[in-house]
DNA sequence: GTAATTTTAGACCAAATGTACTAAAAAAAT
DNA sequence: ATTTTTTTAGTACATTTGGTCTAAAATTAC
């Protein structure tokens, strides 16, 4: 049997997300469990408390996605495969996304979470984008800095597509998740070479 | 002196921005420009009411800002102006945006309309694409479809450049808009061709 | 100048919210 | 078996909120 505290944790999820951290009262999460107000205040204090246990699984999930991932050669497969699943693991928990605003202006702690994972984001793609050069499947840059300019644009994207879902989709996650990994992933195409697009152009998943 | 009503309209943009519209209340407007409560509600019934107007606002002056667009044939420097302009404009109201999916989960009237305000958009940059293909300007499709991908990406783009900056910029509102206008301008320049490639690294305030 | 209307303020209300306090029940430690 | 700690529910309170009703004040129309 779960213990209330997880059951708070994984209410609480399912109410953000559906309903916006604001529209959520503690006594709501309380109720909809089955258990006193006090009871929810005991194991959580206020309601920042919850959104800051729920950004810690959120970071466990990231880091474990990140230490699983595994040297591949093929730099688009490898791409897409992690995208999916980064971005699943990031719509399990989309409120942090869709309230981000909120969530940073109410918690200075947060943001600079936020603001460090993004650091440690804009490396990795750096990195992969460095690799894929070498590799020969992305081209060289045409003008300084074009890659960091990238990176900022796919940046962007990566916190923004949930949003954007949630506004012009309405199909299931499956399809949802499905449809964003590929198109981020057709971000890359200009700039791959010839090699790179012939090879992208060849996996029939993302058209 | 200013009517009350504008008034309002005033108060509430400037505070929904600073602290989002649901920490902010009837009451709260009315205190800061010094009127009662009650009065506000005659003005406006609920704070719905008040971002419908201001919603309206929007509305008008991005109309007023595509009427003025005029034809230019220097793609890249029209495409650059158009977009500082509309930028200025949506940041003014960019509530709108960071709070997008809560203001369409309470009004479906404002969902709709945004909905009809996208296809609006991006018929627009569907049409400025084409014309940039036959000037020469922006090269062909590698791939069925290539364009329309660009056009979700400049779409998403569009939609969150402001959250963005947010959450990674505190600098002040002009630096702001000039910082994505530029970034926006470059998810382009892979889609150019040779000439087109050339123009653009020519134009000095893009670097 | 008077009547009609629009605008404004103040008092009041019911519902909801966060929070604090107390005590009982359950679980764990000894 | 008992004591201690953890977990739980109940109650009560002050504050805030959206909203209604009434009447005065200001403005406009005639």
């Amino acid at each position: 049997m779960k213990k209330n505290k997880e059951l708070i944790l994984e209410k609480s999820l399912e109410l953000f997300n559906n309903q916006g951290v604001a529209n959520v009262s503690i006594r709501q999460i309380a109720a909809e469990i089955n258990i006193s107000h006090s009871n929810l205040i005991y194991h959580f204090k206020t309601k920042n408390d919850i959104i800051i246990a729920l950004h810690q699984q959120l970071l466990d999930k990231a880091s474990e996605l990140n230490r699983e991932t595994k040297e591949n050669n093929d730099f688009i497969k490898a791409l897409l495969d992690t995208t999916r699943k980064g971005f699943d693991i990031l719509y399990q928990y989309r409120f942090f996304i869709t309230e981000i605003t909120h969530i940073t202006r109410e918690s200075e702690a947060i943001k600079q979470i936020f603001l460090e994972v993004e650091k440690i984001r804009a490396s990795m793609y750096r990195e992969a984008i460095a690799n894929a050069v070498i590799q020969g499947v992305m081209r060289a840059e045409l003008y300084e800095k074009e890659y960091e300019t990238f990176i900022e644009h796919i940046k962007i994207y990566s916190d923004s597509w949930i949003s954007s879902s949630q506004i012009y989709d309405d199909t299931d996650t499956d399809s949802i998740i499905e449809k964003y990994a590929v198109l981020f992933i057709k971000m890359f195409f200009p700039y791959l070479t010839e090699k790179g697009k012939e090879d992208f152009l060849k996996l029939d998943e993302l058209f």
